[in-house]
DNA sequence: GGGGTGACCCAGT
DNA sequence: TACTGGGCCACCC
């Protein structure tokens, strides 16, 4: 088991969410699981947590719930900036379903 | 050590 | 589509 540290853990998001092209998205729940092969871990909760405290450096925009729905507070500047990027919209939220995107490995 | 909190997720209603 | 309840796990008193 890969058994990586915590920031190790917190490098291996940020960078997975600088992977992430352009006009498209990743769920929180996706990149958890997504690394959850190489970290031993799962947990969306906890990626949102650290997108909260260590997004600042990456496209965090990109990066929204199962939902759609983007980080409270920055409702608006995640909005301008899908919509600049070409994310296709459904009103005040991503369409994941359009928009999700996944490394292949 | 114990309890509250959160940029989450999913199933059920 | 919206709300609820249960599960989740690191962080902060």
């Amino acid at each position: 088991m890969a058994t990586v540290t915590p920031q190790e853990y917190v490098e291996e998001v940020l960078k997975l969410v600088e992977s992430i092209p352009e006009g498209r998205v990743m769920s929180y729940g996706a990149i958890a699981d997504a690394l959850a092969e190489r970290s031993g871990r799962n947990s969306a909760r906890q990626v949102g947590t650290i997108m909260a405290r260590h997004g600042g450096g990456v496209p965090w925009h990109r990066v929204v719930n199962s939902t759609g729905r983007m980080p409270p507070g920055h409702e608006q500047e995640t909005r301008q900036r899908l919509l600049s990027e070409g994310v296709p919209l459904r009103g005040e939220r991503v369409d994941i379903k359009r928009a999700s995107w996944q490394p292949d490995f």
